[in-house]
DNA sequence: CGAGTTAGTCTACAACCGTAGACAAGGAGA
DNA sequence: TCTCCTTGTCTACGGTTGTAGACTAACTCG
């Protein structure tokens, strides 16, 4: 019986991690150090080096969470026939008034003044969310008009949840959607 | 005469000012040091102390220079018929690459963690952008169209120059036109 | 019960940060 | 030419950062 167990490397390194992620979408990369991400779990600093290796590979591990996590652009509605409606609806849904923390943006945003957690961010959107929607996209362009559709996902989220800007956040969820979709559409099909 | 002065007190200032502004442009209030500001600007850290005090009050004025700059959203850009095509224009140059006007919106983008520069980032967005966006884009919906405008500015700078997406950085510009004036003018004709 | 592996801590280091004070050098007026 | 203020550099200090190595405590197995 290991009922309570004192030593649980398990528990530990999922309380580091969750630390992290929470230090990282407060303060940034460079905001939070990892003193204080191991005080959030309840070790010593040197714990996040013994289980990540270092706070760079800590960093990237948080993203490959973040990234393994289901989101706006979920292969079944990328490959669907409507998905710039889908993409729409899902986006002004998921960005609706303080119902997802979505920390995930916020971490890549405010770690992006680093260059080791740029790297990192960059090359985990364009493996996971780029080359996925560019593939879908097929077509003239395609690159390009993927990048633009998640610059438009980007930007309702910092608009709505970073800057809070109130005619998103209090507009209706319809107008919106109905606002969205022809852009959606606009980019789906191959100029 | 003071063809050549060596030292010029209003100069290096100058200088100094310039070089934090890209620095904190381009690694955050936290990213960047002193004494690189102050080789950017070609004399040592301490200059920056002598001139402003410290690295705060620089902070301060260099936020205080971008307010005090005309912006794109002027009036005569607005209201002028080709809007739709002027902003995209306008967006995908200074997007570009090297020293952007626009880097206010970086810097106060990557200081939104920690500081209370988020809520004056709110405060100066609505009041100069998003409400004179909202006028000239008269009809239904105005602020939310309005909002939406700016988030995909908003949107493709964060791809551009905060990720550096690279399907957007080594797109070709004039593509990049081809592909966000229809979603331009989808936002300036009310629905 | 002894040995070995694992989980965790302690101390320390080299590098960087913002900043303070003392000091050298240029420039202008007497 | 002498003097004085301005402009700039040099050295240094306390603090924090990420990380490395040695060490201790706990759990497991033979």
């Amino acid at each position: 019986m290991a009922e309570t167990r004192r030593r649980d490397a398990v528990a530990t390194r999922a309380a580091i991690l969750a630390s992290a992620r929470a230090g990282f979408a407060r303060s940034g990369y460079d905001g939070v150090g990892v003193r204080e991400i191991a005080e959030g779990a309840g070790v010593t600093a040197m714990m996040v080096n013994r289980y990540f290796g270092s706070k760079e590979h800590l960093f990237a591990e948080v993203v490959d969470q973040i990234m393994a996590e289901p989101t706006i652009l979920t292969r079944a509605n990328i490959e669907a026939p409507d998905f710039a409606d889908r993409i729409a609806a899902n986006l002004v849904e998921i960005t609706a008034g303080g119902a997802t923390p979505l920390d995930g943006f916020l971490i890549m945003l405010r770690s992006s003044s680093s260059d080791q957690a740029a790297v990192v961010g960059r090359e985990r959107i364009e493996a996971h969310y780029h080359r996925v929607l560019t593939e879908a996209l097929a077509g003239d362009l395609a690159p390009q008009r993927a990048a633009i559709v998640l610059a438009i996902v980007s930007g309702i989220q910092v608009m709505r949840q970073v800057l809070a800007l109130s005619a998103l956040t209090d507009a209706d969820p319809a107008d919106l959607r109905a606002l969205l979709e022809p852009l959606f559409r606009q980019l789906v099909k191959a100029p």
